[in-house]
DNA sequence: CTGAAAGCGCTTACAG
DNA sequence: CTGAAAGCGCTTACAG
């Protein structure tokens, strides 16, 4: 391979002028600078990473923590993937994609032998294991997804709490008084998944507060099961009026049950969901829904990760928990119900 | 950070001994192994990445690139990375991701640094502007899509070929005379998604020979106009009983056109599709299918490219063209035509 | 404005 | 079985 010192040699300098004429760190005449560029294209030069890497102790490569669960929505997890990635190039990162089962000891692995200079963490839990790993490595760490606690991290999520309280205010404006939710698997949060309950929590706390029935009810991960969920949901609750989603798997099974069901939307029923925009353009889904905005929560994490490698300054300063509010995209499928 | 220095002076021997103790490349007496060992877990000392790699010249590090076109359907990609990242940290490798739209520079970026010690391509086209980058490179490449030319490079793919030939070949062994198929955009096509045309004109060939009507048409990517597609196409040809899908949009769309227009499967139609395994069961669609398997191409990729990168003997070897025999899985959505 | 030299943390022939 | 030393390809004080 050619090395800066097979440049230097052909541009007629040291290694050390070359070296500068590429970074910039200091002043090079015109035309030495001319001389090393020139040479590097001839000789078609490229920085050795490893090497550099050695010299400065910056990777320039970003960890990028990734966790399948059972029954949750894959493809979801890929706009996240894709927000941090996206971006981490702009800002001259690259990513190392991680996709272990053993999240924590695969953290460790990447962040000791200083493969990153900082890790972003998706899908993270309410108690997540690799937390305590994180908090001891020596690189800053960026979550998405709201643990119970952040403390000596920066925590980017959507607010879950205000999604549960919009959809249920929206539907209360409205007119509606019986509603019904569908969450994730009931054993989706049990494992620690905390949007799943904040949702829920905040929603049924509201609807009380409004005076409103809410039927909320965990469903599964896919169908046909989850058809199965709605049909009975709708048996049971004739007189509801109105449909909360958090499930992707429910939103994509609805239009065929709702088909099935001979049911109008919004004339017989509203329905708000809660899923990516990329999500409701994939299935082309009628139905209004708070965006969950991935490739934003990607951008803040991997943005507010790279001020802080970048600074000793930026890492001094007080963690951030930003969580943002949810925005309310108008499909029509809500409605004054029917008296 | 704890350098090897370190450790050996924790254990009291020299810094080439303590190296030689973790690679195992030469004996070390028990005693002498065991301080080294029990001073590294001491002082909790993981080798610096860039240090080794500027020593050996091999990062343990594999590029991935991915490559999301307009039109394309994005989970499909998620379960070809999957494929890679997790077979390649079972053989040591850690993975690299690469998303930028620029796929050639970026890949003459990571290669000419040293960042990877092979590469993995995805999603290849007829003519991938990316595979001359690939064959100039030092590092060894594996292909997961066949390209036209296939010179230098280890080649896997689903035998799109034999797929539309089996996906024919079925619907005729059971009767069916007068057949449908709904194929990706056709500007996917024509921008060099090789397995569209691949599928379609086997299959178009096939039917021709068999005394088969088959009507061909593209879709669209997504609902609803692929719905009104699948309407459309229906429409035209009422006589046809049996319908062909390379098309993830037309196959999440089915269910409900099938319901809106009361047509009962296999009763009133029969369908096979071409999807993945993961596909089917996250949308639990009830039809018969060729698995296009892309954890398994994955796998097989990763395979071929780290035994490349393992020897120089391996790197002799000639290049493999690996098509993948298609798999038919019976979900039970085809049957003889009624007369 | 430029160069000679030290150092980053490893591995691996070379010697014993 | 073990150690002293060179080298991987960079960057960056130190000198001039």
């Amino acid at each position: 391979m050619v090395t800066i010192g097979d440049v230097a040699r052909e541009a007629g300098v040291s290694r050390s002028t070359a070296s500068y004429a590429f970074s910039g760190k200091r002043a090079i005449s015109a035309q030495v600078r001319q001389r090393v560029f020139d040479a590097a294209g001839r000789l078609g030069y490229t920085a050795n990473a490893g090497a550099r890497a050695l010299a400065t102790s910056q990777t320039k490569v970003i960890g990028l923590l990734a966790r399948f669960l059972e029954d949750e929505f894959a493809p979801a997890m890929l706009q996240y993937m894709l927000g941090v990635s996206d971006n981490a190039r702009e800002l001259g990162y690259d990513i190392l994609l991680v996709t272990e089962a053993d999240g924590a000891r695969a953290l460790r692995r990447i962040t000791d032998s200083r493969m990153v200079d900082g890790v972003v963490l998706l899908n993270v839990a309410h108690d997540d294991v690799r937390l305590p790993v994180l908090r001891a490595a020596p690189q800053p760490g960026a979550l998405v997804g709201l643990p119970g606690d952040c403390t000596g991290l920066d925590v980017f999520d959507l607010d879950f709490v205000a999604t549960g309280r919009l959809m249920v205010d929206h539907m209360h404006r409205l007119g509606h008084r019986e509603l019904l939710l569908v969450s994730q698997p009931e054993h989706v949060a049990t494992r620690g998944g905390a949007y799943v309950w904040r949702l829920r929590d905040a929603a049924l706390e509201r609807a009380h507060d409004l005076g409103i029935r809410l039927h909320a009810v965990f469903g599964e991960s896919s169908q046909p099961a989850i058809g199965g969920t709605l049909h009975g949901l709708l048996d049971a609750h004739p007189s509801a009026t109105g449909l909360l989603l958090n499930n992707e798997a429910a939103a994509a099974a609805l239009p065929s049950v709702l088909n099935a069901r001979g049911l109008d939307v919004p004339g017989d029923l509203s329905v708000v969901g809660r899923y990516s925009d990329e999500f409701a353009r994939s299935f082309s889904l009628p139905y209004s829904f708070v965006e969950s905005a991935p490739d934003r929560l990607g951008d803040l994490a991997v943005r507010q990760l790279v001020r802080r490698i970048g600074s000793t300054q930026a890492r001094e300063e007080p963690y951030v928990v930003r969580l943002l509010t949810p925005r309310f995209a108008d499909r029509g499928s809500t409605a004054a119900p029917c008296p």
